[in-house]
DNA sequence: CCTCATTTTTAGATCAGTCTAATAAATAAC
DNA sequence: GTTATTTATTAGACTGATCTAAAAATGAGG
């Protein structure tokens, strides 16, 4: 009976945001320094590294004075498990009380720390164990696990056709602005220019209208899949940015799965 | 321009806890004394006199020291809000999410602080804008207003025939029993007797069953409305103990409003 | 391998919310 | 109307999360 792999150690909500912000930085290649996780939660220096001192002490990351942390496997259990409660949050505010999704992130970043396992497992039933979350990010299952992805940000596309994937920016301003002009995950547009010396990429999204100008970085937040050939328009999704569907959590096929 | 009368004071979640339960105490038409508030808040006497002196600085409530605190319309009005939120988050959980009455109570306690007024609106909204949670308690309207209730509690009834009204008790235990019995909000029952001396009371609810003894004590947590003469068997909720409807917000005949 | 800029840590302080123990006020009992 | 009991308040301390300013380690250039 493996029982103490599984103590639940309760957190405060202030410990959850400091391991899904090491998540997110480990999960961008980068080392999770002092300072950075420091900016990503917006707080001074002096006082990430009294954290993560005491992070460590309890086991939830490894820290090297003057170098950084890394999340153990206990640590990453509670940050996944943080992301997932996350990101069903996102998707049920966006699908059941019609929020935008520019509106969605500031929300359950709040809820997130305040609902109950039951909530989440509520929510996951009623939203039909949803695969991605409204920005187009997979949301982890129950135990952890998520799908990885091999998507290419548009930033390092070549010129072509493609498909949005997700957007990894929750600025509303910037959201709102993509929806506007028609750009949400599952989107079809075609790359059509790129202008050097970090010049703005022109795109033209499929629905015809105008083509999008867009700065190289902000281009750095979308991740899109080519297209290959040309598709036999598989019925451009009834509406809303959520895009649920695709596969279901039972039966999927392809696809690595990490933690 | 009544600008002043409006702003909006942010305050922790720990100060509207306070104000919570000075409201519920001064609805008790009891004094929110020092012990007494610390009490229902399970926190130290002293704690609470500090928190009183800081609450009343702020223009949240009057406090008299060896006496106790009263809210002012400021403190009254943020003290609604809350109750507001809690009781629409209730019947949200049990009519959107399936929970049974006796879970929601901590779910609430724990949403009320962390959903946002958007949220909070979009349930609303959705629940048609509903007038009593699941237990039968009426829902502040969205300005702070309330009906006045002039309900009877068991405790103090005469044999014959009741409807419960609500149950202002939120011990799990004691819900899942009264549920498993039969007896919720809008459930049409005969006291039959009192037994003398602190004794229980016997009471058929109309599904036919067993008859339920329930302790004087519990009694106090039960209010019921008495039935004139034999209503004509206005068809008996299809299920669950959410009762919703009786009168919408609109065009609500009777009854007083308070605050 | 020395020096300088950058990054990180240490030291010391603050704030909100809480506690315990000791004192003081109010109230009830005689 | 004293005294005893109950209820409140003051005093002093702690914890978690944060800050600023000063000191120290790292690493890049010469």
């Amino acid at each position: 009976m493996a029982a103490e792999s599984q103590r639940k150690t309760t957190v405060s909500s202030t410990v959850e945001d400091y391991l899904k912000v090491v998540l997110k930085i480990e999960d961008m290649k980068q080392r999770a320094s002092t300072s950075r996780v420091a900016r990503h939660l917006d707080v001074a220096d002096a006082t990430v590294t009294d954290m993560l001192r005491k992070l460590k002490k309890a086991g939830l990351l490894e820290y090297k004075p003057y170098y950084g942390a890394a999340l153990t496997q206990k640590g990453r259990r509670m940050a996944l498990r943080m992301l997932r409660r996350h990101r069903l949050l996102e998707l049920f505010l966006h699908q059941v009380l019609g929020y935008g999704w520019e509106q969605v992130h500031q929300e359950a970043e709040r809820l997130e720390h305040a609902v109950s396992d039951l909530f989440i497992s509520r929510i996951d039933a009623l939203l039909d164990y949803p695969a991605q979350d409204p920005h187009g990010e997979t949301i982890p299952d129950a135990r952890g696990f998520r799908q990885v992805e091999d998507d290419r940000c548009l930033a390092e596309a070549e010129t072509g056709s493609y498909t949005i994937r997700k957007v990894t920016n929750s600025d509303p301003e910037f959201l709102a602005y993509l929806d506007k002009v028609g750009l949400r995950p599952a989107t079809r547009f075609s790359l059509q220019e790129k202008a050097p010396f970090q010049g703005p990429l022109k795109l033209l999204p499929e629905s015809g209208r105008e083509p999008v100008y867009l700065g190289l970085e902000a281009s750095r937040s979308i991740f899109v899949t080519p297209l290959k050939q040309r598709p036999p328009a598989p019925a451009p999704l009834p509406e809303g940015p959520a895009s649920r569907a695709s596969f279901g959590r039972a039966g999927r096929g392809a696809g690595k799965e990490e933690e």
